[in-house]
DNA sequence: GCCAACGTTGGC
DNA sequence: GCCAACGTTGGC
């Protein structure tokens, strides 16, 4: 299936979709904004990004056409999310995927890391966004044959992200806007970035008028279901984590909450893991700790009965 | 529905 | 090139 809209809407900021002049401000809006504005203005936090220097800036001298080899017809800025969508408008197309690329081929880290992880997120609650339901779950991927663009991403941090990223890859899978929010399972990137034909549809949710075909400014990669965790692993859990000294406290996830596809680190990715598979057959860490600690007891209770 | 956060735009 | 205004994301 193809057109799926991720939650670009986290990108959209870049994107002019409704650019349409709207001088509807009013006077009490514009006191509004002023107030709040007072408040935003108080220190910016710099995220201090190292991922940035990757992230090769905007100049999109690569984008050309790079990344646009196969003129794919994947995007197909038509489609929606609609999990229970009948099926996609292509004959089961051999849902193989290139096999993954050793990590260890991968060497597009300019600093040796070889290991790269990714966390894109998607809405899985129905909202819907210029007459379209933009709603994406790991479960509407689970159901797909074939990889699925990522696209509709309109903010120009995760579409480098995206660019970066490597058939083979892994990547958790966050639903955002959710009850709760928080990493529900892994996918694979199975297709490198292409041209998001989506931001070319005027009838897409996510249009981007700016956007000619000509100088492509939006990316899109194909992804493929892993694994479903048996337990989202929510936000609040993370968050616990990313306090100071804490193992996710330099999470991009945490520290620039509004990006949508954002880099995991190693140590992260495996601490996350770590979180879901504890939480597998039970109901969260809160039950886990409870086995374990009746667990323990139990034991205490046959040393002491020798 | 509120609002903190933050990227982008545009005036200067 | 700075910075205030603005619009949007997304948690809560």
């Amino acid at each position: 299936m193809a057109g799926t809209r991720r939650s670009a809407r986290t990108t959209a900021s870049a994107a002019p979709k409704y650019t349409e002049t709207n001088d509807s401000s009013s006077e009490d809006e514009r006191l509004k904004r002023n107030a709040k504005k007072l408040t935003r203005k108080r220190a910016r936090k710099e995220v201090e990004d190292e991922d940035e220097d990757e992230d090769e800036d905007e100049d999109d001298d690569d984008v050309k056409d790079e990344a646009s080899p196969p003129p794919k017809k994947t995007a197909k800025a038509n489609a929606r999310p609609s999990k229970s969508a009948p099926k996609p408008d292509e004959p089961t197309k051999a849902a193989a995927v290139a096999p993954p690329v050793p990590t260890s081929e991968t060497n597009r880290d300019a600093n040796g890391e070889q290991e790269v992880y990714w966390l894109l997120k998607a809405e899985p609650l129905p909202r819907i966004e210029n007459g379209v339901n933009v709603a994406f779950s790991i479960d509407d991927l689970q159901k797909c044959t074939e990889p699925e663009p990522w696209g509709g991403v309109r903010n120009p941090q995760a579409r480098n992200n995206m660019q970066a990223m490597r058939v083979g890859d892994l990547a958790f899978f966050y639903h955002s806007n959710a009850k709760p929010s928080g990493v529900v399972g892994v996918m694979r990137i199975a297709k490198e970035a292409e041209v998001d034909e989506s931001a070319f549809d005027l009838k897409d949710p996510y249009y981007d008028a700016k956007s000619v075909r000509e100088k492509p400014k939006w990316y899109c990669v194909g992804v493929e279901f892993v694994r479903k965790f048996a337990d989202v692993v929510d936000l609040a859990r993370i968050k616990g984590f990313a306090k100071k000294g804490g193992e996710l406290e330099n999470m991009q996830l945490v520290t620039n909450s509004r990006l949508s596809v954002s880099r995991v680190r190693k140590e992260e990715w495996d601490f996350i893991l770590g979180l879901a598979d504890k939480q597998i057959g039970n109901k969260g860490i809160e039950e886990n700790k409870k086995e374990e600690t009746k667990a323990a007891a139990a034991k205490e209770a046959t040393v002491e009965n020798e």
